[in-house]
DNA sequence: CGAGTCCTTGAGCTACATCAACGTCCGTGG
DNA sequence: CCACGGACGTTGATGTAGCTCAAGGACTCG
């Protein structure tokens, strides 16, 4: 829960590019440098909880954590995976309308909710730069939608491989490529809460795709993917186009 | 096509403390009503196909349209339902990422987009208001995909139920009540499209809940709800608190 | 009156869930 | 160093919710 990052300064934080703070000039971001502070995670914990009331919004610097809702019974489904630079909480409300666990370990940068409501008002580079960012985090999560109505369990793996895929390349910053490889950063039981699956039948379909050729297996995390194409030929998508955020 | 509505004036209108320009002072209004003009739809008529260049952005005024996507081969999925006052289109986008159709007969209030996006950077209300609206919209959004990911056919059909409802409740300016009486904007299939269904599940469902004493019907249409707490109970919601927006 | 649209209902099938057993890896403590 | 326990993953057997295919009813519009 303490400081661990060595990158405390904006000037030298790795997602200072992406990040809702992206298009601030210098002196606004000294005045979000007065009310940020570092917040660390082991992978497993809680951040927030839904309902809970927020006294921050925060960046995730590092790390993956998940967004999701739980029904009386048990049921969860996952609603959003939240990666570096991606936005925690929403300015103008008070309690949190999911529950955000760190996935891996995670490092996000909290500012402090009323003062960062205030820079809002007077500054226009952070919400022009939030309004974009939840543009296309509303566009993701329509797009999620086809694939929980409408996809069969094998086109939900390959659409979710497809997308882990996709963004580790931009993170190693070059495209995907045949051949590539990864680690997924989810658990069988975290796919299955993305997808609407349950774990097993998670674990069927990756056992499928591997024995059709489609993805290899090295160990239960690691990923090779042979051809993009036939990756994307699995996923039910538009292949050219059209392509899952 | 042309122009049926009879509030032409912005003074006037109908949304105008809802729309994305609710918080316009009245110069900026005036901006605003020299570049905006109407158009009207009939129940069925395409608004805008996926991928198609879009020269404006909208609100609704009148009527309702849907928001949805379209696999290669038919598989379909309504990803939004577009009510009085919400908003179409994407500032900084230059393509439509899904086909909007009117469902009912519909009125929409355009401004064409490169003279709006200049607006949103002159002037702060706009921009304001839209991440606003837009915020609401990802909730949303995030909260159907429990619906879609987790819920069983007779829950989901109880949750969009629940949610017309309340709709309409608020449009005719009263709470919901026992004993409500509500049109469904949606045929069976667009039912099904919205849930992640087949239309005959749909039609099964809700003969189940009108067997079950949930709902009564009169004609296909119209629907009395004799008890909000009993359709609630169907919902799988938590009763109190959580609801599906 | 006929055609089209929307809806309902039945019969059978199948994709995925459920229940259950077992295998692998890894950290902890005797 | 090994034994144990727990987290994670795989696979099999069986059940079932919802899909598919098919027929027919109600209503509307020409």
């Amino acid at each position: 829960m303490d400081v661990a990052l060595d990158t405390k300064e904006c000037w030298n934080c790795p997602i200072k590019h992406q990040a809702v703070c992206a298009r601030c000039e210098p002196d606004e971001l000294t005045r979000l440098e007065e009310i940020k502070y570092y917040r660390n995670y082991d992978a497993g914990q809680p951040v927030i909880w839904a309902g809970d009331h927020m006294e921050f919004v925060a960046s995730v610097v590092t790390g993956i954590a998940s967004l999701s809702q739980t029904m009386e019974d048990g049921r969860t489904q996952m609603v959003g995976l939240l990666l570096p630079s991606d936005f925690i909480g929403r300015p103008g409300r008070d309690s949190a309308p999911f529950d955000v666990v760190a996935v891996s370990d995670l490092t996000i940068c909290c500012f402090r909710k009323k003062p960062f409501e205030e820079l809002m008002t007077t500054t226009p580079h952070i919400g022009q730069r939030l309004l974009e960012m939840t543009l296309d985090e509303l566009d993701s999560a329509r797009e999620w939608m086809l694939v929980l109505g409408r996809k069969t369990a094998r086109e939900k793996i390959a659409s979710l491989l497809a997308i882990i895929a996709r963004r580790d390349a931009t993170l190693k910053k070059h495209s995907p490529k045949d051949g590539m490889t990864f680690d997924l950063p989810l658990t069988r039981e975290a796919m299955a809460d993305y997808l609407g699956l349950t774990l097993e039948t998670v674990s069927r379909q990756i056992s499928a795709l591997r024995k059709s050729g489609i993805i290899e297996l090295d160990g239960k995390r690691r990923v090779v993917i042979p051809s993009l194409e036939k990756l994307m030929n699995e996923t039910g998508d538009d292949v050219d186009g059209g392509l899952i955020a």
